[in-house]
DNA sequence: ACGGATACATACGGTAGCGTATGGAGACGG
DNA sequence: CCGTCTCCATACGCTACCGTATGTATCCGT
């Protein structure tokens, strides 16, 4: 016992409290976030909290912040093909999306946009991360041999179809929801201006 | 002026206060709901609430009840079209569905579905709900002559994209949105085994 | 007109949470 | 060894709510 483990002393910095914030907000949302709750998971009290931040509404902001670059990071790395590959990344993707793959990210993603509903400047940051996923999807839509409007459309469906499914609750419709999740990715991906054919048909 | 209004006496019964929450979860989401913020805006005061309600939560209960009811009114009579004319129908009721017509409507629904994430009551009625909707929608599709696998994944899509669609901000996406929407509106509703062709069509 | 029921108002205790003020322990350079 | 800077603990005041207890005005039947 030569090592007395007296009081660690966890050093905590802002990206610590950011992260932490993160996993509040996927279990309770934004006004499930509380400082002294939070503070307590963290096993200190919230004088740490005031000295990393000026207040709860900047933690938001940092949360806010790390979020759009996260999803900015992720969205480009997920929509990036090799050619003659597009047409299987665009089924990736509406996969990646799929509340069941990815269901703290989706739980997060919701809150966010619950958030931005209300907040200007959640919304905004919404806005920009759904401007740049609409234009790399879209792009890959173009690399399908798509046209510009259908591609377009197409990829407006696709993100709303995968945040309205983690939105629903299908469970008393049928058993069979899986394969008809199957053939709806095939019907946003597929197009009949589309140079490659799918590679998931049946 | 021999009619003094001295307090008009308003009388309120619990009616008046499920559609006044109402109409505040729509604006703050549920968490937003305050009893005696909520009896300010009725000039009274909580002791009112307190005589027509058990408790914060009943109140919650009472308006998810109201709301189920409503919906499931509501759903069964947009979906009901004389014979030959279903297919408009379900472009009726995408269009319905649309944030921009009604958007009070869409308020109540993502709140109550944000509700629903964290909440199993909430969960179970917004199940019940889906499962009338989509089970309503489905028949639309029978009987534009769409075989069942693909009317049930058809209606599950239509749903899963009215409500992602109001999740997401395409503003800084392009120009033509209500085009774009117009088109996946006959994506959804347009089956190649429909048998009735679109009225829509340009 | 009068006693009860109805539909509130008023007042109170209690908790949770925000933000601040201030104290204190540990690292660190000189 | 001492002062300073960092990082956090403690203690405090304050507000917004929740729910309860109790008072009170209005209505209503007889």
């Amino acid at each position: 016992m030569e090592e007395k483990p007296k009081k660690p002393r966890i050093q905590l910095d802002r990206k610590s409290w950011i992260s932490a914030a993160t996993e509040v907000i996927a279990e309770e949302g934004i006004s499930g976030l509380r400082i002294e709750v939070l503070a307590k998971r963290l096993k200190v009290t919230k004088g740490s909290f005031y000295w990393h931040f000026s207040d709860r509404h900047a933690l938001l902001l940092a949360v806010l912040e790390q979020w759009k670059e996260g999803r900015i990071r992720d969205i480009i790395k997920q929509t990036h093909a090799r050619p003659g590959e597009e047409q299987s990344q665009i089924f990736h993707v509406i996969e990646v999306y799929s509340a069941s793959r990815n269901r703290r990210g989706m739980m997060i993603e919701l809150a966010v946009r619950d958030w931005a509903r209300r907040d200007q400047q959640a919304a905004d940051v919404v806005a920009q991360v759904d401007s740049v996923r609409l234009r790399c999807a879209r792009e890959l839509f173009l690399a399908c041999g798509v046209p510009m409007d259908e591609a377009s459309s197409r990829c407006m469906l696709l993100y709303a179809y995968v945040f309205g499914t983690s939105l629903m609750v299908f469970d008393d419709f049928d058993g069979n929801i899986e394969r008809f999740k199957q053939d709806i990715a095939e019907l946003i991906a597929r197009s009949p201006s589309c140079s490659q054919p799918s590679l998931q048909s049946a």
